[in-house]
DNA sequence: TCAATGACGTATC
DNA sequence: CGATACGCCATTG
């Protein structure tokens, strides 16, 4: 296999309740730059395993699924249910943008940076 | 093997 | 900000 799905989901299971990663965020966190294509081939296959895949976003915070389909609004559901601000299919990044790091270490999930 | 596709991303118009 | 184009690469027919 030259990919690792095992990987992908690590990374978004590891994403803490009311904030959201980008795609290529989590690519790139999982160790496969550029790869975010596979990021949501790995959730559109998990599809229910118990990943937190609502917490995955498009660039810019933006929502990849079709705001008609129901996993959209699924998606949109859950975020608000957790706190995170969605507007006209779009999520707030700058307060809502999972920082994984030294920052996560010191301050814990959660931890809103005002980015601002 | 080639061509098409996809829960993406960045650049350009 | 919307539409297009191109890059990316595993998966599928």
């Amino acid at each position: 296999m030259t990919l690792q799905p095992e990987r992908i989901r690590a990374v978004v299971s590891a994403i803490p309740p009311g904030a959201v990663a980008t795609y290529g965020q989590v690519a790139a966190l999982a160790g496969y730059p550029r790869h975010a294509r596979h990021v949501g081939r790995v959730l559109a296959r998990a599809g229910g395993d118990g990943l937190p895949w609502h917490r995955v976003v498009g660039a810019g915070g933006r929502i990849a699924l079709p705001a008609r389909s129901p996993a959209a609004r699924e998606q949109v559901r859950r975020l608000r249910a957790e706190g995170v601000v969605v507007t006209a299919g779009r999520v707030d990044l700058a307060r809502c943008r999972w920082q994984p790091g030294l920052d996560e270490l010191l301050w814990g999930p959660g931890f809103a940076t005002s980015g601002d």
